[in-house]
Formats: C-alpha cells, structure tokens, sequence
DNA sequence: AAGCTCATTTGATGTATGTCAAATTCACTT
DNA sequence: AAGTGAATTTGACATACATCAAATGAGCTT
C-alpha cells in the first residue's frame, strides 16, 4: 500500500501495563486504537457497574465509540487487559488518509464493515438464546477468551451475571 | 451529487402489497433497499419462530446481511409491512458507483457507520436492562412503530414474547 | 349485521437467571 | 512456604419473564 509511510508517520506506538485505562470516560481522545500485541476493553458503566462491551486481541481495533464517530466526550472507558503494544490514529489522520488515499479509504470502510456485521452477529445472539448459549458462541468465536480475560468481563459482556457464568462453566452438565 | 443521474438509472422501483415478501431465505438478490415510502423488516427463522431483526422505515436502507456483505444465500427474509415504495441498486452496480464516484462511495461509508452505530445502542439496550426499558427505548427512537407493525414483530425484535410486551403496555404500570 | 380469522390480552404456572451472602480457590508478595 | 486480597464457586432464595391455554377484541368478508 503506498500510504504506508506515511501511516507510519503519524500513527503512534504505546506500551501499556495489564488493566492501564487507555481512555477514561468524559474523554475526548478522538482516536482509533489498532492492538499490536495484547488486548484490550470497552465499558461502560449503568448505575454504577462495570458492563464491558467489546473485547479486542492482536490485529484488531477498538475506538471509544460515541467519542470517534458522534464528536461526543466518550461514553466508555477503555483499558488495556494485558500487557500490550498499541497504536493509536487520530481522526484528523484518518480523515486526511481517507481523502488522499484511496487504498486507505476502503480499507477504513472495510473495518468498520466487518465491525458492523460482528455486532449483527452479538444481537442475534444476544435476541433469544440462553446464558449457555452465548456463552458457547463466544468460545466458538475466541476459545482462549477466559485464558486472557476475566469471568466478571466476559459475564457482562454476554449479559449475565458472574455467578450464572460459572455455574453453566461447572462441568457436567 | 454529480452521479445522481447515473444512480437513477441504475435503480429499480419497486411498489409491494402490506406484507408482500421482498427476498426469501436462500435466495441471493445482492440487493440493497431504499425505503421510498412505507415500511420493511427483515426476519430470520430459529427453531420455527419467527424473529424480527431489522425494521426500515421511509429514507431508511434495509439489506439481506448474509447476502450482500458475505456473498452467502440469504439468511434472512424481508418483508414489506404496509403498502411500500422501495428502490433497489444491485450490489455491482454499488460497488461500480463507489469506485467512480468519491461522493458515493462516501456516501456508502456514511450509511454503514450509522448501521454500525445504531447496532451498537441496540446491544447496549439488550445487554442489561429490563423488558420495559428495552420497549421504552424503542419507543423514544421511533414513536409511531406501535401504529405500524404488528406488536409480535416488535416482541421478536426486542427479544421478549408477545405477552409480556402486551403486560408491559398496559396502563397504570 | 353476522361470522371468521388473526391480533392482542389475561390468567395460571414453571423456569432460568438474578441477588445476596458466604466459602473456597488462586495468584501474588514478602 | 505463609499470608493477603482478589477471583471464582457454591448455596439459598427472589423475581422477571417464558410458556401454555383460554378469553376477548378488531378488522374483513359475505
């Protein structure tokens, strides 16, 4: 891709120790974070619990979503869950990528395709089916998921309390 | 918008009866819909039932997911909901219209990050509140949804049965 | 206006999951 | 290796919502 360069140019790198808060909420980043190494977490916080809403790994991005998008202070936090190299993009760069470099657009429109479709996959799977069922589905998607992340996240994320998620992980049954 | 004309001659208009079938499941139109007037929704079937996905209302896009974006045979079934006026632009005439026109394929970029955004309210909706907020919600985004669709479409689409989203709506709590 | 069909409401009961509290296990630190 | 605090499990109980069945109501058709 010939804009490489200069993506390189303006991108910049962090390291961040396991649980640092990326972006907290009230924020105004306005920037895309690209996981390197790592993994990270959006939440939220609803009468004052932690509900994690998306989880990204190596290779993947994660954004304070209403901040990027919507120019509104972010609504979430966002933390590193493990010890992780992360790149940041600020919106001004990606804008002026997107408008000087095509490649870069459709590459910008292609994530946020795919972001699209993986949320349309988490609300049919969220609509009706049970705690087990998620639970399985989100094992299918990510197996080493509960290796790198804890119960109490990955509970909200499905939408059920901790205790329910480890009584359907007790084996038998 | 400079290639108006073109996209005028590309798109097909469509006019269908109150809960006439506009794609089914298996079949591929790679088709996106434009709601002129009138209103749509798109459906899939889990074990024999009947559960509402999508609801497009005048000036709004609906799409057989599975099919326009993965190339796959189509998961969902779309259907009209009233007497509706819909324009269709097949998924090669898109992809040649964003390639020649910049403005366009802004445009197309637009359309999917707000479909993105609006799927991520609806899991923020899903994951943790109540049957009661969850219509509420619904309400507050479109008011006249109860005078337009049948309310078992809009129990499926908020992932709760028709009875209790009967019980919620009675007055006096 | 009567009759039919489909949508919605109401009622009785069952169940998955939530809540709260305590016990246990795990992962660090010293 | 022991000690400490956090994560997870277990238990007892509460509740929102599902399910099934029946009654009522609304919109068409004749």
């Amino acid at each position: 891709m010939e804009c490489i360069q200069e993506i390189i140019s303006c991108a910049q790198i962090h390291f961040f120790a396991k649980e640092e808060m990326i972006v907290q909420e009230g924020q105004s980043p306005e920037k895309i974070f690209y996981i390197q190494q790592g993994s990270a977490r959006a939440f939220y916080l609803k009468d004052g619990r932690d509900i994690t809403d998306w989880f990204a790994f190596e290779k993947e991005f994660i954004v304070p979503i209403s901040n990027f998008f919507l120019d509104q202070p972010s609504l979430h936090y966002i933390q590193s869950q493990e010890e992780s190299l992360i790149l940041s993009l600020s919106k001004a760069d990606v804008k002026r990528l997107a408008e000087n470099y095509r490649e870069f657009d459709r590459l910008e429109k292609e994530v946020i395709t795919r972001t699209m479709l993986s949320l349309q996959r988490r609300i049919v799977s969220m609509q009706f089916e049970n705690a087990r069922q998620k639970y399985e589905n989100l094992l299918a998607e990510r197996p080493d998921i509960t290796q790198r992340i804890p119960l109490t996240h990955i509970a909200s994320y499905l939408g059920i309390t901790l205790e329910t998620l480890s009584r359907i992980r007790k084996p038998g049954k």
